[in-house]
DNA sequence: CCTACCGATCGGTAGG
DNA sequence: CCTACCGATCGGTAGG
């Protein structure tokens, strides 16, 4: 346990840069696996000083992952916008939601490790935003399906196999590798049109 | 907290119903989310008489980590042995990686969520059993794209959309749904010939 | 922003 | 298998 060094050597500390620290070392350890004093530890001040910045352990987390499932709804609906045909809806629904994954890794790690460590109210609010952009995305596979543009035996298993693929864009991809995280989700919107069954030149 | 039920109440308690009830809580809670009371309460023990059937928590969470890799890597063996084409080979391999992702929820979820917490050295022989499966399934993409069986850009990002996928099976699949998980295993090998190019009926 | 401190709970041990 | 108990650590508060 070192103390905080002096003054200059630290940045202002606000409520965004006690989320971002939080969020570095959630996704890293785990909610119930981090405990505030290495938060504060990030931030080179005492543990006591955080609840200047928030109000609890609990409301950082909520925070999180609630911002986080907002930004999906709205993306998904900024991406299928514009476009007309169902399998550019998917196709571009598949590439922000991968897309996402690859430029907010840790916010993707939270939601999906530790949601259900939310407390009410906003569980529910989470879930319920989750449960609408899963339910559109099946709709557009069973539209699809329904047009003969996609061919799937069952529209649910199929949105899952997409969904959950560019979810997991968040657990091996790397800023620093050989692609851009543009690169990767256009590689996964090609994937999820292809779980989904399309082929570009039918019989 | 209430007191253990009587004697004629509870099964006989062995390491390998510790085991099981730490796999339970392990899966719904995560590793850190977990007291030790919460699985003896679920024995209908006591906490410190858990430590008649197991060293340590760690002990628990090393044991079921380790064990399912190992079976996952065994299984990758026996379902590509007997195939002479890559295609086949990469067929049953997605099918028994996606049934065991839905025959082993709880374990898949332990091992996705806490696997950083193990410590060292199973942490190391783990992570090298995950490596050697995630080879194997790269370089069988990589043959077939060599072989123009398979039609792919990047088979280390294919490879990670097929096994990701399939990992992601026991985030979703009930055992009460309309789906066994022998049907949902068989949809998912079909899905990940899809992601590789698959094309049955080349041009 | 800090020091001092709180009650609660944790994993684990002693010793039957 | 239990009761009794340990030191450590947790999230959070008091009061500057």
């Amino acid at each position: 346990m070192t103390a905080p060094a002096a003054r200059g050597d630290r940045a202002a500390v606000t409520p965004a840069t006690v989320r971002d620290a939080a969020t570095t070392l959630f996704a890293e350890k785990g909610y119930h696996g981090t405990a505030l004093s290495e938060v504060a530890a990030r931030l080179r001040i005492r543990t006591p000083s955080l609840y200047n910045h928030m109000s609890s352990k609990q409301e950082l987390l909520a925070e999180i992952v609630l911002r986080t499932s907002q930004e999906v709804w709205d993306e998904f609906g900024a991406a299928v916008d514009g476009h007309d045909d169902v399998v550019s809806r998917l196709r571009e629904a598949a590439r922000v939601y991968a897309l996402r994954h690859a430029t907010h890794r840790r916010e993707a790690l939270i939601v999906n490790r530790d949601v259900a460590s939310v407390d009410e109210p906003v569980l529910s609010q989470v879930l319920e935003l989750r449960r609408r952009h899963e339910r559109a995305v099946r709709d557009l596979i069973a539209e699809g399906a329904d047009q003969g543009v996609l061919v799937v035996e069952t529209p649910r298993v199929a949105s899952f196999g997409v969904l959950e693929m560019c979810v997991s864009v968040a657990r091996w991809f790397s800023p620093g590798g050989p692609l851009t995280a543009e690169q990767v989700a256009e590689q996964y919107s090609e994937f999820a049109l292809r779980v989904a069954g399309f082929v570009s030149a039918p019989s």
